[in-house]
DNA sequence: CGCTGTCTTGAAACATCTCAACCTAGGTGG
DNA sequence: CCACCTAGGTTGAGATGTTTCAAGACAGCG
């Protein structure tokens, strides 16, 4: 519970970084985010953010930790609909009276932070606005994923997916990052068996294409794994979205 | 090709009645609708409205036909990510300069407008974001559908969606539309074979679930079927969004 | 130390795919 | 008007990928 509040405040910054790279921000919306960062308050584990059908109260920025969108059915299945990772949002939504689309469940204890006010063309705005873009393209990716590719491509996909998201905001770097990811959340994200996706797992690692330990994962030879599983960044903008680093 | 301008004038209705049923259309933004669609241009079968990485020229509403946003990968799979319906909107973005995050290409000839601009406030406004949350909400199905539904529940949840939506502009009624495609696109939208979906397809006919002939789709026993894939209508707004028609 | 949750392994069952062939209806050109 | 041609639908048999179930190993934590 108050771990989070021990965190060092450089990790605080992961929001801001990512939220600037989509759009440069000035000092003002700056330090609007800090204001709000500041008031940031703790969500545990597997406490639900947002659900499903109900009322949406108040659009969140991520500032720590991670939450995933879910759908459950009525027969126990579960499937995972697309991850949020911190400095992106949860709920955003534009029109009158929204009830949320799918039930958001925290992942691990995480920071949630008010997203400001700002105004509709400030450069915030416009970071939101591609964040949103954004948000669509990862559920079109999933959904290429889930129809078009085999158990070893979606869970490689995935990585490759995960790690340029985390790169926006340089919390991995170099192809090595932490994902707080059991197995078995990852079968329900990729449609797949716990034991199929161990298994697969397991036939990357001995590919040498990964290296899985504890939490934290290294994607070896990032270019021959994108090759293998056909993908290429995501952008909707003019530039790429994600920073030449590494 | 001259097809599409000796249809009736009432067909045309169809995407008026949608925006009217996510939000109630007063005059003023019902004469901006009909003079955007009396200046509606033809798109043929197969032409492409968005180029996946390139800009969005304009967004556009469909008047007619049926489009479908659609992944290729570098082998020749294909996955079709989602369908745009009569009513629905293709490209509409909120962020400066926006790229397409999947290309769109028609699956039947077409009719689409502009979008009129209208006031941040206006019932049309209104209308319009509350069916960009439905898209959403129809990609987060699609998603469900693909990573924890079987191959029948598949095929069954997405004529059930696609009779859902089809009802809002009252183009389907009483179980029973008119569907453009061919078990090859279906195939290629469910992610499975051609081939398993069409033993699929001849499973539900002999269950007694579902008739098809032509172009033309009944469900029958729609209760049943919704309640074997699991399955409860789309809600985005405080009321259920399709009216209580049949 | 003994839980408990997570990862790992094996063997058999099952769902879906592949390939190849055939059928049918509609449209076109001779 | 027929003959062909094509796109789409249908069928069968075997191969493959994934699931299921059940059991064991391991690690972190109270």
């Amino acid at each position: 519970m108050m771990r989070q509040s021990t965190a060092p405040r450089q990790q605080y910054d992961a929001a801001i970084r990512r939220l600037t790279a989509l759009a440069p921000l000035e000092a003002p919306d700056i330090s609007a985010l800090q204001a709000a960062i500041g008031q940031a308050r703790v969500v545990p584990a597997r406490r639900e953010l947002l659900q499903e059908g109900r009322a949406i109260p108040e659009p969140l920025l991520i500032v720590e930790g991670w939450a995933a969108r879910v759908r459950i059915l009525i027969d126990g299945r579960r499937q995972f609909l697309s991850f949020l990772l911190p400095g992106e949002m949860v709920g955003l939504c534009r029109h009158g009276q929204p009830l949320a689309v799918s039930t958001v469940v925290a992942l691990t204890d995480m920071t949630v932070a008010r997203v400001p006010d700002c105004a509709p063309d400030s450069a915030l705005a416009e970071s939101l606005a591609v964040s949103i873009a954004l948000e669509e393209a990862y559920l079109l990716a999933q959904i290429a994923r889930l129809g078009r590719l085999n158990a070893q491509e979606r869970i490689g996909d995935l990585l490759l997916e995960l790690h340029e998201r985390l790169s926006l905001s340089q919390i991995a770097t170099g192809g090595s990052f932490e994902v707080p990811l059991t197995q078995e959340v990852l079968a329900d994200a990729v449609g797949l068996t716990p034991v199929h996706v161990n298994r697969m797992i397991q036939l990357l690692r001995r590919e040498g294409l990964l290296a899985w330990k504890g939490r934290r994962v290294s994607l070896r030879a990032e270019e021959t794994l994108a090759r293998m599983v056909g993908r290429s960044p995501v952008r909707v903008v003019g530039q790429t979205a994600v920073p030449s680093a590494a």
